[in-house]
DNA sequence: TTGCAATTCAAACAGTTGTATGAAACTATC
DNA sequence: GATAGTTTCATACAACTGTTTGAATTGCAA
């Protein structure tokens, strides 16, 4: 066994470095300053800097993912293939939300990390991203078990609706919290992911599906 | 009047390529071979390379916060200082989509350019959009009015709510496109509008306003 | 201990970046 | 048409970037 001690050290800082900085200006230089190791180690045991940031990124967010999963097998087998839209949606949301919210002080290196992957996005880690779509797949199809009367169009819209609010909201919860003058609770994971999924589930079981087109009136 | 020949050569050409390529990998160089200008002209115009991307953006962003303003003002003052919410979430959301969405072969430079912008989020971009809470105050005052009987934290989630639908699907266009297999129609643009607004309308409407925390249903 | 592979290291490389300079060209005013 | 002010230009600068190199060191197996 290699010991790994170079690369892991490498790993833990540039996690830290870039949740705290962002990926605009951390050089290579200053991820191996901090983890005492020298330069040509990155290159040495990951390739590239692209490479790293995407081991980075692909770590915490099949770990995420996995526990999407997890929830979502859950409840579907709970309720015998078909679970309720409510839980369906926490499986979507709960987890990045609970991963990325909470108080400040006792955010995760991790959790600091995937909030700077949701405002910077640099190439390595969209490219990971566009592979997500099978992921998401498995969401719509419970979806559309839980909910056999509405559309497909439907479906998809309240999926995009409800990673929509759980993003923005990790994206901006300061600028919330700034605006509400700290009225809105960012802290309160569970209370965020409460709003988003009830307000997900109005999305998507409000109404009949027959009419296609929701009622359009004229903007101006 | 000093033509302004260089300088709005300059401004064209950045944001066309902006739109197209990212702020990633567009140089000053690239910049100033696109406009036929020197390469100094772009310091001796805007004093450096972020300000002249401030500028592009200031000027688009502007012009969508008048466009907003404006509608808003309009229906208040048709209703008496107080405007159906859903008209209000529309001169929100309206602009922006608008601006943003439609038959990608005819989105204009500046709509891609603003895309962009939501995407990458270079600094000073953001210091640019930190200054927005203002301007967000004014719709939350409008709500606020609208909506007597809702709490401010309502009110700044839902307006939270209705912001997070707009950006995340100019943001994730493809991917849902993608997802849906193209069954949601991206180019539908008043569709799009309507139904964000009909959702947010749901979110700042259902239940009462009474229990400050919603029914908190244990996530496991 | 010897030998061999894996790892670490200092140093340099090659390229790019935004910015600064100072002379040249232009423009408009008197 | 001389002058003053603005604008353009070619060029250089200084700094920083990720990556590579080849030698030194380490750790382990024979």
């Amino acid at each position: 066994m290699p010991s790994d001690h170079t690369r892991s050290a490498i790993l833990a800082a540039a996690e830290r470095l870039y949740a705290d900085r962002g990926f605009g200006d951390v050089t290579l230089r200053d991820i191996v300053a901090e983890a005492n190791v020298n330069l040509a180690a990155v290159n040495y045991h990951f390739g590239s800097k692209d490479e790293l940031i995407a081991e980075l990124f692909v770590t915490r967010s099949i770990a995420t993912n996995r526990e999407r999963l997890r929830e979502l097998k859950a409840a579907e087998e709970e309720g015998g293939g078909r679970a309720p839209i409510e839980v369906i949606l926490r499986a979507l949301v709960g987890p990045t939300l609970r991963g990325c919210l909470g108080p400040e002080n006792q955010r995760s290196t991790a959790a600091r990390f995937m909030i700077r992957a949701s405002i910077e996005s640099v190439p390595p880690i969209r490219r990971i991203k566009n592979r997500e779509i099978d992921h998401l797949r498995k969401f719509a199809g419970a979806m559309r078990r839980s909910l056999p009367d509405r559309n497909d169009v439907d479906i998809y819209w309240g999926l995009n609706f409800a990673l929509a609010m759980a993003h923005h909201t990790i994206r901006e919860s300061e600028r919330l919290t700034k605006l509400s003058e700290g009225q809105c609770d960012l802290d309160d994971v569970e209370d965020v992911v409460e709003r988003v999924v009830s307000v997900a589930t109005m999305a998507l079981t409000a109404g009949r599906t027959e009419a296609k087109a929701p009622s359009r009136i004229a903007a101006r």
